[in-house]
DNA sequence: GAAGAATACATGTCAATACAGGTTTATGGA
DNA sequence: TCCATAAACCTGTATTGACATGTATTCTTC
């Protein structure tokens, strides 16, 4: 394991984290059977139970897949081994060499709405709303709103204007404890969005709703945004473990549920 | 455990299912400690081992949360605790008791072209091609264009009119397996899909393209979706386990993808 | 040479044990 | 009563050992 013994990681992060780097490097290459668990406990002086550790670590990610009787092997198509994190904004505008920017349209406390408190989750008479107005290469791209708890009321006193809340709050530290319930809308640009976006109002644009808890049930934020998918696309990688829950609307008759703010409140 | 012994499963499974069960039925309430890994392992007459494999699980599902050194807790947000499955169109309609219907508008073999190929990660020369218009409680809500290797030829033999690919497709048991690469787009509604949908032309639409490959980079299918979200709206759960990889168009210049086949193919 | 049996090997599952480190509760002194 | 300490408890991590089951190879037999 070389000279990186950082005593602070687990033994099976160690063995992963090794494992990892030789498929990076091309020691193991794609559609190689790797060692058996018998050998890698054997070369890590480790037991098979923390090899094993590592090794389902690995597969979950979809960098290793396992044939019972057989072997673990390097999974073949190394573009499936997608990288194991959430991509903000900034980030992936950084991956691609482009700039993002962020203007603040609106930051500060406003009282909260019954559908606020209902997505927060909790009982609020005031959250913390944000409104920014995202762009790539000085080219406006999204319109966002963010709907905080009041404990995040800290982050009014920071500036924004160049940060993603995902890098922000510690809340998003671990993202595997994190529940996102996202809904998709297509809806028309407005006169409000057009002057912000620099677009045709009637354009066609995304419209999301996305709601951020922990596993255990703590809200953390919601925010909405309306994304100009020409300029900018939407792209989601996932895991089979998460659920779609579409919801037919024409059976019950019930109209489309309102954004969640007044748009003329600003 | 009860008379629920079922030979087939493994020790942990049947562990979890009972503590699962235990949970629905009461007798572990949300916020509720659960007894320690020391007295499941005893009660069950397992070893702890066994016990913090069933609790994991449970963990992962969002049933269970651990707080180290304190103990297992149920998971106080019912509502947190989401199933662990993807839900088909047809599942979610009987979920709230309306009637999904679909028309099949095409199904055969088509030439591929260098598009669909690329999506389907593989050279191949034809694809198999549904076009299908979904309906709730006989309004139309959805045109869906699947693409599929020639290997799922035999589909064309059934009757596909009532059952989702999720339910028929043998590769898809295993969700957990499973990677989905999803595309959001707002447009608009022209006058072929709004002839199928009986709507407006110029309707805002939302548009999903997805492609589903195993973690060991074989391609399943690809989709294409037209979703009228104002009759059916799409939402998406999911753990933080997944990336979003937003891409800006604004930087290249480059013009939207054209969808994945020529619509007037027809 | 081909088919089938035997063998070696790899992963899957499970048990029993040990210790480290965080949390809660009980204890005892100021 | 309040606070600090100690003990009990719980989860996190890791080891060793064992057996089951599926896969691949080799050997034997026809």
């Amino acid at each position: 394991m070389d000279g990186d013994t950082t005593g602070a990681l687990t033994l099976h992060d160690r063995v992963r984290m090794d494992i990892e780097r030789k498929i990076d490097e091309g020691v193991y290459r794609p559609g190689d059977r790797i060692p058996s668990e018998h050998q890698l406990a054997e070369r890590y002086a480790v037991s098979r139970v923390t090899v094993r550790r590592a090794l389902e670590a690995l597969v979950q990610a979809g960098h290793v897949v396992k044939r019972k009787g057989a072997g673990s092997y390097v999974n073949p198509d190394a573009g499936a081994a997608r990288p194991y994190r959430v991509g903000s904004f900034s980030e992936n505008c950084a991956r691609r060499g482009v700039t993002p920017s962020s203007r603040i349209v609106f930051a500060g406390v406003v009282e909260a709405t019954a559908e606020m408190a209902e997505v927060l989750g909790e009982p609020c008479d005031e959250v913390v709303r944000l409104e920014r107005l995202r762009c790539v290469d000085g080219v406006p791209c999204i319109v966002e709103f963010d709907y905080l708890p009041m404990r995040f009321e800290y982050l009014l006193s920071l500036d924004l204007s160049g940060v993603s809340l995902f890098t922000t709050l510690p809340e998003l530290e671990d993202m595997s404890k994190i529940w996102f319930d996202d809904q998709f809308d297509a809806c028309l640009v407005d006169d409000d969005l057009a002057s912000l976006l620099e677009c045709q109002p009637g354009s066609p644009i995304l419209h999301v709703r996305e709601r951020l808890s922990t596993t255990s049930g703590e809200s953390i934020y919601a925010n909405e945004q309306f994304i100009l998918t020409s300029r900018y696309s939407r792209e989601v990688s996932s895991k089979g473990n998460f659920i779609r829950c579409d919801s037919p609307y024409a059976a019950s008759g019930a109209s489309h549920a309102s954004h969640l703010e007044a748009r003329g409140a600003n």
